[in-house]
DNA sequence: GAAACGTGGAG
DNA sequence: TCTCCAAGTTT
């Protein structure tokens, strides 16, 4: 940074580092017990699935497999069932896959460089940048999507951030990130927070922001969203809700699965084999014999 | 870079 | 009811 924007940096970094001290939720992967396969699990929980959800799935996860060893030791198919309703199912057997790889290639330890992580399965930019800032205490740019959400009011003046990261974003968030590892770490924690509780994507609170007074977005009369329409997800009638269909069958019969209970929960026999030859495809269903299915050993 | 990939809660 | 959205990654 310029020494000129120097003092209003540390500025913003001491309110905001305040507020989060003052208002941070007590996580069970925020305790200082939590080592780093607690962040990294929570991480992989967390992509895409609101906190709440994953509290009770990741608690009973931490009990069952302590260490990625243990999650290791166990059959892929064990992560998919205990992963439950939480949604993209792909994960428990990415998550799986890494506690492997960190138990076979890094003597159990989750890994503390940043292009290691990255290099584990299901971790990618962010996440790699979440464990090495939160875990490791490392000082990294953490982009997720409610960091691009502050940064996208507070310096841009936008409702909302582009559809997919930029490089200016980039630029953006390095640029305010402190300079001492300790301080970057829980920085990139506070930014992520104050979007999670406050500056959140519906109706932000900004009569609680610590920094409104420094908002672009509020200087500018909050703008409404122009850029092109954010990405809407269908659901109903999809391949995905037939492969979930699917698969909480698998998850919920503790063992093989005949054909029959399978095509029971879809009609539509063409999208349905569809469904399950993509579950087969991405190895969240085994083949056992014709006509019979389970969860991969 | 677009599209696929689950699920459930909130407004 | 229906749309939006939630700590993304992979192909």
């Amino acid at each position: 940074m310029t020494d000129t924007l120097r003092p209003q940096q540390d500025a913003l970094h001491r309110t905001v580092l305040a507020w989060y001290s003052a208002h941070a939720r007590e996580l069970p992967w925020r305790e200082p017990s939590a080592g780093p396969w607690a962040v990294m699990v929570s991480e992989f929980m967390l992509q895409q699935t609101p906190v709440k959800r994953v509290l009770p799935m990741y608690q009973a996860w931490m009990e069952r497999w302590p260490t990625p060893a243990d999650l290791a030791a166990a059959p892929a198919g064990e992560a998919v069932r205990a992963w439950g309703r939480l949604g993209y199912p792909r994960r428990a057997l990415r998550l799986h896959a890494a506690a492997t790889a960190i138990t076979e290639q890094h003597g159990g330890e989750v890994p503390l460089d940043h292009a290691a992580l990255l290099a584990l399965p299901g971790v990618g930019e962010y996440t790699a940048a979440a464990v090495a800032s939160f875990a490791h205490r490392q000082r990294h740019v953490v982009l997720d999507t409610n960091v691009r959400r502050v940064f996208a009011r507070l310096v841009d003046g936008r409702e909302y951030p582009p559809v997919a990261t930029t490089a200016a974003e980039r630029r953006t968030a390095a640029e305010l990130l402190p300079d001492e590892p300790e301080t970057a770490a829980t920085w990139a924690v506070a930014v992520m927070e104050l979007g999670a509780l406050v500056c959140t994507a519906r109706t932000p609170a900004c009569g609680e922001c610590p920094v409104a007074r420094e908002c672009a977005w509020r200087r500018a009369g909050y703008p409404a969203h122009d850029g092109p329409p954010r990405k809407g997800q269908t659901y109903a009638g999809t391949d995905r809700q037939v492969r979930g269909k699917l698969l909480a069958v698998l998850r919920e019969a503790h063992g093989e699965v005949p054909q029959s209970a399978l095509d029971s929960v879809w009609a539509d026999s063409v999208q349905r084999g569809r469904a399950l030859d993509g579950l087969v495809a991405d190895g969240l269903v085994e083949p056992v014999a014709p006509g019979v299915y389970r969860l991969p050993g």
